[in-house]
Parts: structure tokens; sequence; C-alpha cells
DNA sequence: AGTTGACATGCAACCGGTTGCACGAAATGC
DNA sequence: GCATTTCGTGCAACCGGTTGCATGTCAACT
């Protein structure tokens, strides 16, 4: 018998069901049926085949399971960036749950890149039973075209058909631009994220119809992927449209624009205020960031019960559009807008 | 035969072997040898099994080759908290990696929980070729035992006779204490991370050593878990000590530590000097963290490499133990000491 | 011409599970 | 007390590949 890798000593292959069979003195049918339908089983067989398990250490193997079965128990999760600190929490909350579910997770980072993604997808999708995508950058059709072979879930992203679960940003993000609104800013900009998120279209939407609405001006600044740095890049462009206030597509960029904006001797919230989304840095930043509470790990969590729903036998598929309302957290970096206008540098 | 998620039409199950068998009118094991090893055969007959199976539109069944080579194609990357910042870098530097050699990668959390760690590297063992472990808080013993049954490499973990690639922190700390010597300090302390953290054992004894050296005293204190949160929490008892000085487990706690002080009213570096590790934050904390280098994605790069190495037959196995070797990166929160010694609260 | 060997291919066992069906024993019905 | 149902378990085929060994063919060599 061929042993994998390095050669080893006898008796440290890990153990099969025939191993498990023979000591409990049962089939390997038997051995089987002990742990997928217990209920077949006289509850002693039950309790000697697990014993005997137990005690030799044995895990049913999934490669053979899947084999005979066509069940893999593996589900991929899909992100466009794991250093994104949103998505660790959510990353987090989909194993737990998944293997609450019993199933096992494979982790994709696309890099933001539409075609990393699906080469990611083609490669996952022999091993694994249905995807999470979360915040895909990949087209309404691509995403349709993989649904079809493989159950899908989108996370932050809405397209009609898939199963989908939204943190609705819409609301906290009218209340952002309430609260500006209160303190007495008129001219706001939002300094957008990655072209394509939906979380940033649908932001950005957000602050121009709240803006609309109250009288508010405003103004469209670009930064493009999330991140410290572009945010604070950004800051120039940012003083240069004459804002009073900011609202950034995540608490990344509003990082990196106040980081930005004390290199140029902008005080915060006194020369500018900055509002992010997203909420992943709590007080992290400093001064402790205004911004939009997001909920990913809940997101991430719901977005497996719909994909083990979609995966057990007999449920009904429904076009589910899971929305996660969110709401402002107020903390210092929004204040009233400085006098006279805004600091021009 | 069921089919997956929405229903297609008859004849959509993958062709398998034995069809294409079939079509070019040889053996199951032909098909098989004119993809495994076409070499074995006769060029026209590689080319006609082909044929056939470009024309079934025929893809070998990674799972079944799995079952019977045990090559799957996967190799796993264990980590135990995907939310410190510190692993995104070397998740993303170990997934391209790998892939660039032909492997998926599984990703797992532990939560910092070794009876966690231990459930998700037998239940990812079936399916993985081997494993890349970092900052694994598994007992030697069971390293050990794991690496028997599969290929496996650690990252800043020092088991004699596994491969590991250790970030080498000793000299920059040593020059942490040092740089703080030459500011003044001679009494200072030492923040500690996880209890079962190599990196936490050699920097603390690090900056043990060196205060021996340079005659400062050094006085540990404790924090637990590297996040923000145990950073702030851990400000009293830090303040209590008298040091006018701390080096903190990693940049995570160093911030936790910068936001504690500041809600204490101590200054930084004024009341109080701080030194993270890791250089995972960059100047992303106020005021820009003093810090030691660290060099994650080169190490989860190097791991890939000497994992795909041992999985490659015919490379000799060597009891690799690869150095990196790290810098203190001086930025603002290190100044000299308080005149008159500590601030007491 | 007979032997030898190289080469191309097939046979069949195997990887480690799952599951339809058959069988024997115990429980139930009349 | 015998026929019938129920229940627990085993047998053996199967999932889709891979691979050691046997077989057959044909060319080269003596």
């Amino acid at each position: 018998m061929p042993t994998h890798g390095t050669g080893r000593g006898p008796g440290d292959a890990a153990p099969t069901i025939g191993e498990v069979a023979a000591a409990a003195g049962v089939s390997r049918a038997t051995v089987s049926r002990a742990f997928g339908r217990p209920q077949m089983l006289r509850p002693e067989t039950v309790e000697r085949v697990q014993e005997a398990a137990r005690h030799l250490g044995y895990v049913p193997n999934r490669v053979a399971r899947a084999l005979s079965t066509g069940r893999f128990g593996n589900l991929a999760l899909v992100v466009p960036d794991i250093a994104n600190p949103f998505f660790p929490p959510m990353i987090r909350a989909v194993q737990g749950r998944a293997d609450r579910a019993g199933f096992a997770v494979f982790l994709g980072d696309a890099d933001e890149d539409p075609a990393r993604e699906e080469v990611l997808l083609r490669q996952l999708s022999t091993q694994v039973e249905g995807f999470v995508l979360a915040s895909s950058r990949l087209t309404d059709e691509r995403i349709r075209a993989h649904a079809e072979r493989r159950p899908l879930v989108l996370v932050n992203r809405d397209v009609e058909g898939i199963p989908r679960v939204l943190i609705d940003t819409t609301r906290a993000v009218g209340q952002a631009v309430e609260h500006l609104h209160e303190l007495g800013h008129r001219r706001i900009a939002y300094l957008s994220g990655p072209a394509g998120s939906w979380s940033n279209r649908q932001r950005r939407r957000a602050v121009k119809r709240a803006g609309d609405r109250l009288g508010v001006e405003v103004l469209m600044v670009p930064a493009g992927r999330a991140t410290f740095e572009l945010g604070r890049l950004a800051v120039p462009a940012l003083l240069a449209t004459g804002a009073t206030a900011v609202v950034a597509f995540d608490d990344l960029v509003a990082q990196g624009v106040l980081a930005g904006l004390s290199e140029q001797g902008v005080g915060v919230p006194a020369g500018l205020s900055v509002v992010g989304c997203d909420d992943v840095l709590a007080t992290r930043t400093y001064p402790p960031l205004t911004t939009v509470s997001a909920r990913s790990a809940e997101a991430g969590a719901a977005a497996v019960d719909l994909l083990a729903g979609m995966l057990t036998p007999g449920t009904p598929l429904a076009d589910t559009r899971l929305l996660l309302d969110t709401s402002l957290v107020v903390r210092v970096t929004t204040g009233p807008p400085p006098r006279g206008g805004p600091r021009r540098p």
C-alpha cells in the first residue's frame, strides 16, 4: 500500500472505515450508517461503533464520501480583498457557521480583479457544493452563469434571481447627511470606492438623494480601490472641492483621509468633518470616526444559512433578498463647518 | 440522478472516463494514461483519446483522482486569528504563491483555540496535500503528530524536525530596547501576547536579554490575546509599573495602548514611549507608531515554496529552518522619558 | 527460424466511503 | 402455533478515477 509523501512507520495511516468496523465487530456498512444515519441502527450498536471510532481517532474521509454521494461538504467564500478590515469578521462568521452546518470552507481572494475572481470560481467549483460571493466585481451575466452551475449566494451584490444578502446603508448614509446638515454643512463630498462595487453605487446614490432632499450640494470625488493610501492621496482633490464635510466609501479610506488631512494641517472636525462606513475601525482611528454601522459578520452568517438551505434537498428555492439595516454611529470626526467657509489649502 | 440547482436537460452529467473510453474504443486505463502519462502511449492513441474527450467535453474528476492518488491539488493554511492584521498579507501571499504552483488553498481560522485548531487540521487533512500552520497554538507533540500524517510547514513556530520559517524579531527588538536606552529610559515594560505564541516568547526573551545587557529594568505585563481592546485595558497595569516606555507584543495591542493612554490623558511620547511589533498598521495609528518590521507576506510565500518542495517527489527532505531578519522602524511614539520620572495616574 | 526484449494496451484491484437489496431474528397478529 | 411484519445488519455493487502486472505484438538479434 502506498503511503503519502515521506515514508512512515506502520499503523500511522489515517484509520479507515474498515478498521473501525473490525474493531467494533460490525460491517463497514454499519460503521457508515453509525455516522450517516444512526437512527437506522440499534442505539447500542451506534455507541459501540462510536467508541471504536473514537478510540482509533477515526474521521470519515470526505473525499471518499464526496465520490459516492456527490456531496463535498465544502463551500467557497470569495472576497475581493482580504486585507480590507470589512472582511475578516465576515470570513470568521462564515467559517463558524459553515462548520456548524458540517461544511469546510475554501477562501478565495480575488484581489479586486474580475478575471482572477473568474479563475477562482472555476477552479474551486470542482470541489465545493456552493459559493458565497462577497462584493463580487463580476458582471451580472457572469454571476448568473456561475449560479447556474452551482448554488451561489451573494453578499452586497443585487442580482435578481440570485439569493443575496445586502447590507443596506441607504438609511444610515441618509442619517449621516442629515446629521451634517443639522451641523450646518451645505456642501459635502462623497469619496467613492471601487468601480464594480454595489455598495459604492448604493452609498453614492444615497448621499446624492439625501443631499437633494435637504438642499445640500454633493460633490463626487473618486478614490478607486478602498485603501488607506488612496484615501490619503485623495485629500488634495477633496479640499479642492470646497466641501466642508466628506462621506467616505468606507472606514479604510476615511482613515486615509484623516491621515492626509493631518499632514496638510487641517484639523478634524474643525477644518473638515469626516464620515466613514462599515464601522470596522471603531475607535481605532484618531480622532474616533463617525461612521455607518456594517454588520458584516451577520451578513456572512446569513449567507451561509441561505446556502445551506439551498443545499438541503426538499427546500423550495426562493428568490431571497435579505436586507440588513444600518444606522449612523456618531463619534467625534463630525462637527460644525469652519466659520467663514472651508479652509483652502 | 440529482442535478445541481436549476434543472438542466438530459445528458448534463459530466462525462466519465468510461464514456470517453467507449467513444475512443480503448480501455479506461488508456484514457487515464492519455491524460496522466501520455508518453506511455502511442502518440496516435493519445490523439484519438483526446479527440474523443474533447468531443464529449470530458474533464477528469479531481475528487476521484484524489481518492486514488492522494494528490488533491489543495493545501491548507491555518491561522489563529484572521482579524489580526498581521495575517491578511500572509494569506494573500500564500494564495498567490499556491496557485502559481497549481494549488488551491483552504483557509482555517483557529480562533486562538488549540482544540479548534486540532479539529481544523483533522477535518482538512482528508482534502489537502499539505499544511501551512501559522503561529500555531498547538503543543510540539501535536504538531509533530500532524506532521507525520501530512507534509506541514510552520510559520513562526520553532519545532525541531519540522520545516519552518521564522520571522526573527530578536535583533529588531534588541534595537528597540537600545533605542529606548539611548533616549534615556531605564525602566521599561513588555506587554505580552498570547500564551501559546512562539513570537511572544521570542520577543519577551529578546526584551529581557537586551534590558539585562544595557542595564534597563524590564517589567512583564500580561495582555493575553492580541487585540486592540486588551491593549487598551492593560494601560492601568502598565502605568502602575512605573515604566517610562513599553514594548507591546504587536501593533494591534500597541494601538490599544495608544487609545488607552489617550483616555487617561497621558501623551505619547511625552508621558510614555510606545513600541509595536509587526509594522502592520504603518502610519495608521496616531501618533504613527515606532515598531518592528515583520515581513509576513514573505514568510507566507516562503512557507508555500517549502511545502511545494516537500510535495514534489524526489526532493530530499531537509530540516529547514528559515529565518527572516527584521529591523526597527522609528516613527514618532518614542521619545525621551518624562522629566521627574514617569507620570503616575 | 527461434529467442528476446521493448513497447502498447488491457485486466482487475484498489482508494474509502455509501446504499439498494437480501436475509435472519424478533415482535406482532390471528 | 404459524404466518406476517418489522427491524437491524451484512453483502456487494458502485462512485470515477489510477496503477501493478499480465498479455500480446512486432522488431531486432543470434
